[in-house]
DNA sequence: AGCACGCCGACT
DNA sequence: GTCGGCGTGCTC
């Protein structure tokens, strides 16, 4: 009788054998659903054979196999393998945190059919059946059915609108032969017209295409506005020629809309899958399959979108390359951006990463001649030039209420003309802090070693790392002075502040507690593109892919505290962060002006930013790493862990250094707590582990990490951390 | 991860 | 004498 063995969803570095009365070898990469100590569970088949190192009385039978859908392709099993090598997480872990969550349960799946574009009429029957046929009572079936009779035909898109139980009343109603249901026509959008190439894309295109067909990475670097967009639209046109998939890898922010918007005007008659955060278990696992099926032609998704099971994948993009959102930060600790890499290695083709400010890593890569480089330097749109960015000295020009008074005077101007302007501060809330005048005593955070920051809105105390929300004290719990206020400035502040220097601007604030609300985002990218609004005021969330036309002044406030950060990549993504905020004024015939707010205007950082020099830039900071030994010198990798104690954290991570046997070339630090010691209750520490051989860390990580899953863990959460980005 | 087994403190 | 605390170890 056949052995399965089976990954399971199981925090353990073993996989499971079972007994099998039918497995084959073409089953392997099948979910199989088996009993677990009491519990039955669903993992998948890895491997199928004949032995097994357990006794017989102790193997069981497996419950089932489930056929309904294909197994995953070879070149998927792969990428988890080499996942879970890589970053030392259970296989089982890694596959099924890669599933959609639908095909991790123990049910099979139940294919509807393509339900978004399926319409419904009434059928002759059904036009004979009279409305009060069905009783007062059952409201949403009556609204259904009358809507049937008006429209005669229905979009499933239409019905869902009248209720959630549309669908089902109308599957009943086919039952019944009242309802037939048919495919919508495949939608003939008018094809967007394809702008002609600048000298510069002609290069790149010319270049990633001509060799289409087998693996090399390129770095496509691009300022922004250079065009990267269409380079990756027209190297997808030949791929799809040849009748392949094009993976496209975004970062997590809510832009994918806007991109499926642009990508569905140019391929109409393709078949798109956008697989991001917005999307319910159904319909993540439709797209998914649609994919495995090779019906989906282009993929555009975040992260997760890399465990996409591609049969004829011919092209990976990988677009903001630089974003840390790419790396996952809890769990299976993996960097989809690599992963990206790998997987186009593994198939022979060729892997695109984009950036107006690519990462060090990248860069130094493409320096090298590891990565192919390909170079956008000047703006695609006819017209647009470079904005001028110009800092404001505020050891001279003293802000009040963090505005300085040029920077005043700009957006005065910026009023007058009519044109918008961006206020860019990356903090959100009132203020940052809440301070005792007499003590100086702030308001921090039970769970986390942070400040609790001020809502004045919701008159409330946040932090902004564990969610807690408190009441303001009525006076300082340490000295009981009454004297105590908001302490430095948040967007909600900056906003108050506008308002009463511009009583007649419409100001707008985005920031994570602005969108909550759904469609929020879309309702203020209607108003900033419908000139509804003046002045907006944001964080981050601003800085990202979307183009405001009219849009000519961008003032940023409190830059500084990342130019000086025990963080070495804190310059590079400053740097990053600026460049795209930036890149958001004078985009099309107006001319960018952008401000910055700073006690150092000498600074190479801004002196690089005004000068549009990434590369000299890039070039000083590989410098420093290179005599700090730090990446892209170097390899490194983390031993973190966590508990309720921190002695207990670093005594674990003692032990753990003890039993660690490296080589001369791999070089072990002490444990030092984590630069946020305590968060969500729990206190952190880790241990630094580094190397210039990726080879010899990864083989070392290896062996280690079976020998920490020897030490008893003592409440101690630990995990291996490969090419960490945050310590 | 769950769940059972097991070994020590306060209760009817 | 038992109920239950959670530390340890196993699950094919």
């Amino acid at each position: 009788m056949p052995i399965i063995r089976v990954a399971l969803n199981i925090p353990v570095d073993t996989l499971f054998d079972y007994q099998s009365n039918d497995a084959t070898q073409h089953d392997i990469g099948l979910r199989a659903c088996v009993p677990f100590g009491k519990k039955r569970v669903t993992g998948v088949i890895i491997a199928v054979g004949s032995e097994t190192q357990i006794s017989i009385e102790k193997l069981k039978s497996a419950h089932c196999i489930f056929r309904e859908i294909e197994p995953l392709p070879a070149a998927l099993l792969d990428l988890f393998h080499f996942c879970s090598q890589y970053y030392h997480h259970p296989l089982g872990l890694v596959i099924m945190n890669g599933l959609p969550v639908k095909l991790r349960g123990n049910k099979p799946v139940k294919l509807k059919e393509s339900s978004s574009n399926v319409q419904f009429s009434l059928t002759e029957t059904g036009k004979q059946i009279d409305l009060s046929s069905i009783p007062a009572r059952q409201r949403v079936a009556r609204r259904l059915f009358t809507e049937l009779h008006h429209t005669t035909v229905l979009s499933n898109l239409q019905a869902k609108k009248i209720s959630p139980r549309a669908s089902k009343l109308l599957q009943e109603w086919i039952q019944l032969k009242w309802v037939s249901a048919m495919l919508i026509p495949a939608m003939v959008t008018k094809a967007a017209k394809i702008p002609p190439l600048t000298a510069e894309q002609e290069i790149a295109v010319s270049a990633i295409t001509t060799d289409i067909k087998q693996f090399n990475t390129w770095l496509l670097h691009g300022v922004t506005g250079s065009g990267k967009t269409e380079v990756y639209l027209r190297i997808i046109e030949r791929v799809l020629a040849h009748g392949k998939q094009a993976l496209i890898l975004i970062p997590e922010i809510s832009l994918t809309p806007q991109l499926e918007t642009v990508f569905r005007a140019r391929f109409p008659t393709t078949h798109l899958v956008s697989l991001h955060s917005g999307l319910n278990d159904t319909e993540r696992l439709t797209g998914w399959i649609q994919a495995q099926r090779g019906e989906a032609k282009i993929i555009l998704g975040t992260r997760l979108a890399v465990f996409t099971p591609l049969p004829d994948l011919g092209l990976v993009i990988v677009d903001e390359e630089q974003d840390s959102s790419f790396k996952q930060q809890d769990g299976l600790r993996y960097s989809a951006r690599d992963l990206a890499i790998f997987r186009a290695k593994e198939n022979d083709i060729p892997v695109v990463l984009g950036s107006a400010t690519p990462s060090l890593e990248s860069y130094y890569n493409a320096l090298t001649g590891r990565y192919h480089s390909v170079r956008l330097l000047s703006r695609a749109i006819k017209n647009a030039a470079l904005p001028l960015i110009q800092c404001i000295d505020t050891r001279t020009n003293k802000t009040q209420e963090g505005l300085s008074e040029p920077l005043i005077k700009a957006l005065d101007r910026c009023l007058a003309e009519k044109h918008q302007s961006l206020v860019f501060i990356n903090r959100r809330g009132y203020a940052p802090a809440l301070l005792c005048k007499a003590c100086g005593w702030t308001a921090l955070c039970q769970r986390c070693s942070s400040r609790l920051v001020v809502h004045l809105r919701d008159k409330k105390l946040c932090c902004h790392h564990c969610g807690h929300r408190e009441n303001f004290p009525r006076a300082c719990p340490h000295c009981g002075n009454q004297d105590i206020a908001p302490f430095g400035q948040g967007t909600q502040r900056v906003e108050e502040t506008l308002a009463t220097h511009f009583p007649t601007a419409r100001i707008l604030r985005i920031d994570r507690d602005s969108i909550r609300r759904k469609n929020a985002w879309q309702d203020i990218l209607h108003a900033i593109h419908a000139q509804e609004v003046d002045i907006l005021v944001g964080t981050q969330l601003l800085a990202k892919g979307h183009d405001f036309p009219n849009l000519s002044l961008v003032g940023i406030l409190n830059a500084d505290s990342s130019l000086y950060s025990t963080d070495f990549r804190a310059s590079e993504r400053l740097f990053a962060q600026l460049m795209q905020v930036a890149g958001r004024a004078g985009r099309a015939n107006v001319t960018g002006h952008v401000l910055i707010q700073t006690e150092f205007p000498d600074h190479p950082l801004y002196h690089a930013l005004q000068k549009h020099d990434y590369d000299v830039l890039a070039k000083t900071l590989l410098a420093e790493r290179k005599t700090a030994g730090f990446p892209p010198f170097v390899y490194q990798a983390l031993l973190r862990a966590e508990a309720h104690n921190i002695a207990i954290v670093l005594d674990f991570l003692k032990q753990a250094a003890n039993l660690a046997n490296p080589p001369r070339s791999v070089e072990l630090f002490d444990p030092v707590p984590a630069q946020m010691l305590r968060l969500k209750g729990l206190e952190r520490a880790h241990l630094l582990v580094q190397s210039s051989s990726r080879r010899q860390l990864q083989a070392f990580m290896a062996e280690w990490y079976t020998r920490i899953n020897t030490l008893p863990a003592h409440k101690v959460r630990w995990v291996l951390d490969i090419d960490p980005l945050e310590f």
